[in-house]
RNA sequence: GGUCCGGUAGCUCAGUUGGAUAGAGCAGCAGCCUUCUAAGCUGCGGGUCGCGGGUUCGAAUCCCGCCCGGAUCACCA
């Protein structure tokens, strides 16, 4: 790398100028900024202690000693205490010459360390997902897939929640209510249906409960004691004690669930390593509570529930078990957290789950470690933020949640609207059109999403659909398919480029910062890894297709006269289409021959 | 009330471990298609980086206090 080669020049000069020994990591390298000649600047403040010289002073002697000593660096100059080099283009062009024979450019090779479980979606089986889904399963998907880049064994795991008293509501409503609908016989996604008769049980508990109170019953008895809830607590009962009728209903409509869910998953290009189910791990928790227990380091009260003290940690006390025995969410949390370690001895226990669930993790993790589980400090709570709408968040009741079908649906439905408007590809067939405006449609989607900063609280304004102008998916999408014209125009006119001839060139400045942003895409891949953030892949991949629309509008490329000119310019877009379909394959974007 | 997160242009968002005059997009205005795709390019206007102190050569960034918004502190998940 360029710069660490500097810093390393730069240690030498410091200690033949000024007689000092420093490390190479003192010096503050950074690209130099496009209003400023030069390719790297060194801010030499830090470096005055050394010199006991003015800035200007300092900077000048630095500049001229790197430019007496590395062939690479061919001037300089200094505005107040910035020392702006000159890279050679010889150095550009040979980096890129090597780059672009590698087809994995900016991605690293696994490494042999143990792997990175990520877990993701985690969805109910009585809800269809939304718009808050969507953001986690883009989140965890394109985070995995950054890991990986970035050289991690990584494992994608969902985990289902399958069971439970909600479940048992939406069995209960169905078998009332349901008049043997399934989706079969009802064309209904399996998960939507399900749903349905969810808010259904709702509907009608509620009348209950309103009925009750109107015959003068305590509004928190008469919600204990509806028949509806009644009956669905024992149809839990029931489940927990695998009663055949209950499981096999259960199964069931879980399985028209999973279809739903699946169909979602593919939609949005979603997949998972390994799935988990609750039904199958709640009760590995209890074992780990019960080990607690023994060791004394969780305590029973008077009524028989279990609890870990973490108020010397400025925490409260936190359940366990409850009095009857059964385990809540915590419990559950332990016992799989317990399960994916001994499945894959990870380093890293990975879950991306909103913020609302910050002081759930705190706690898992800490519970996890008094009780001696030293891996337990790799667990890594990856917390996203909300997304709101303009007032405020989704409220099911309010009917404001954004269903994930209907907005993808609405996204190739704009996508096509546009392209008809602006009058594209009139020689498609339909396949072909409809498979472009979902690429588009769902382009724009997940780089909406995926731009921001995951931590980040997001607005989605239903009103305003998504844009397919300026910093959007549609752009990069657009640039490539520019550029792809190009390189079939070239290879219809019989052009094949060869880099042998590149070498002598002298580069037009568009052709350098091209380059140049060409060059930091392997240390934004870490960078992205290092910060679980996608956002800075979205971020960059923007950067840079910008800076091809630039060169592109400036420069002409198949009507160079100079050949040799005419084949770098070529390659060095088709090198940049490359990187942008690599960077855009990290959040999950696919990006067209043609748009 | 305790803890945690956030506050940057009218709106949506960037801003690497402190560095040059705080940047993009959208929206608004003005240009650019007889030349490789105008879903593009160029220009203009728009800011007390919530407020007040501090640290230092230098602060949107670090520290303290305050204001505002959100989350959480469940025998819900």
């Amino acid at each position: 790398m360029m710069e660490s080669k500097i810093a390393e020049s730069l240690t030498k000069a410091v200690k033949t100028l000024y007689q000092q020994d420093v490390k190479p990591d003192i010096f503050q390298l950074q690209k130099t900024r496009p209003e400023f000649e030069g390719d790297l600047t060194v801010v030499v403040f830090p470096l005055l202690r050394l010199s006991h010289k003015a800035p200007e002073a300092t900077a000048t002697e630095l500049g001229k000693w790197l430019t007496e000593q590395m062939e690479e660096v061919t001037g300089f100059n200094v505005i107040k205490g910035f020392l702006n080099l000159e890279i050679a283009d010889a150095f550009w062009l040979r980096f890129f010459k090597e780059a672009a024979e590698n087809e994995k450019f900016g991605f690293k090779s696994e490494q042999n360390d143990p792997p990175v479980v990520i877990e993701y979606s985690s969805p109910n089986t009585n809800k269809p997902l939304h718009l808050g889904h969507v953001r986690n399963n883009l989140l965890g998907w394109s985070v995995a897939e950054i890991l990986r880049a970035g050289g991690k064994k990584v494992f994608k795991v969902n985990l289902v929640n399958d069971r439970g008293i909600h479940i048992c509501k939406s069995m209960l409503a169905w078998k009332k209510w349901g008049k043997e609908k399934t989706p079969g016989t009802s064309g209904q996604k399996g998960d939507k249906l399900v749903g349905d008769f969810y808010v259904l049980f709702d509907k009608k508990y509620k009348e209950q409960i309103a009925g009750l109170v109107k015959q003068g019953m305590d509004e928190k008895e008469a919600a204990q004691n509806a028949p509806l809830i009644l009956e669905a607590k024992e149809m839990l009962v029931k489940w927990e004690a695998g009663d055949e009728e209950v499981r096999k209903l259960w199964n069931e409509m879980n399985s028209w669930v999973y279809a739903g869910f699946d169909t979602t998953y593919q939609r949005m290009g979603i997949d998972f390593d390994k799935i988990y189910y609750e039904s199958q791990t709640y009760l590995l928790g209890k074992a780990l509570v019960n080990e607690g227990l023994e060791k004394e380091i969780f305590f029973r009260k008077e009524d028989g529930s279990v609890w870990c003290d973490l108020t010397d940690e400025g925490l409260d006390e936190k359940l366990l078990l409850r009095a009857d025995g059964t385990s809540v969410y915590m419990t559950q949390d332990l016992g799989t957290a317990q399960l994916r370690y001994d499945d894959y001895h990870p380093q890293k226990l990975m879950y991306v789950v909103g913020n609302e669930q910050n002081y759930h993790f705190d706690v898992l993790k800490r519970v996890l470690k008094k009780l001696g589980k030293s891996w337990a400090e790799g667990i890594y709570h990856l917390s996203y933020g909300m997304v709101e709408l303009p007032h405020g968040k989704m409220k099911s009741r309010e009917g404001t949640v954004v269903d994930a079908d209907d907005l993808m649906e609405e996204m190739a439905n704009t996508a096509r609207k546009t392209s008809e408007e602006l009058g594209k590809f009139d020689d498609f067939t339909p396949e072909e059109s409809i498979r472009l405006y979902e690429m588009i449609g769902m382009g724009a989607l997940k780089y909406f999403i995926l731009k921001v900063d995951p931590k980040k609280t997001m607005l989605f304004n239903p009103k305003e659909s998504i844009d397919f102008n300026g910093n959007t998916g549609s752009f990069i999408q657009y640039t490539h398919a520019r550029i792809r014209s190009v390189l079939r125009k070239a290879k219809a006119s019989g052009i094949t480029p060869d880099k042998e001839n590149i070498t002598g060139l002298s580069l037009e400045k568009k052709e350098k910062s091209l380059i140049r942003w060409l060059y930091d895409f392997p240390q934004i891949i870490s960078a992205a890894a290092e910060a679980y953030s996608p956002a800075q892949i979205a971020n960059y991949s923007y950067e840079l297709a910008k800076e091809f629309n630039q060169f592109y509008h400036e420069l002409s490329i198949l009507k160079e006269e100079n050949p040799a000119k005419r084949d770098f310019r070529l390659m060095l877009s088709d090198f940049t289409s490359q990187v942008l379909r690599s960077a855009m394959g990290l959040l999950g974007i696919e990006l067209p021959e043609r748009m």
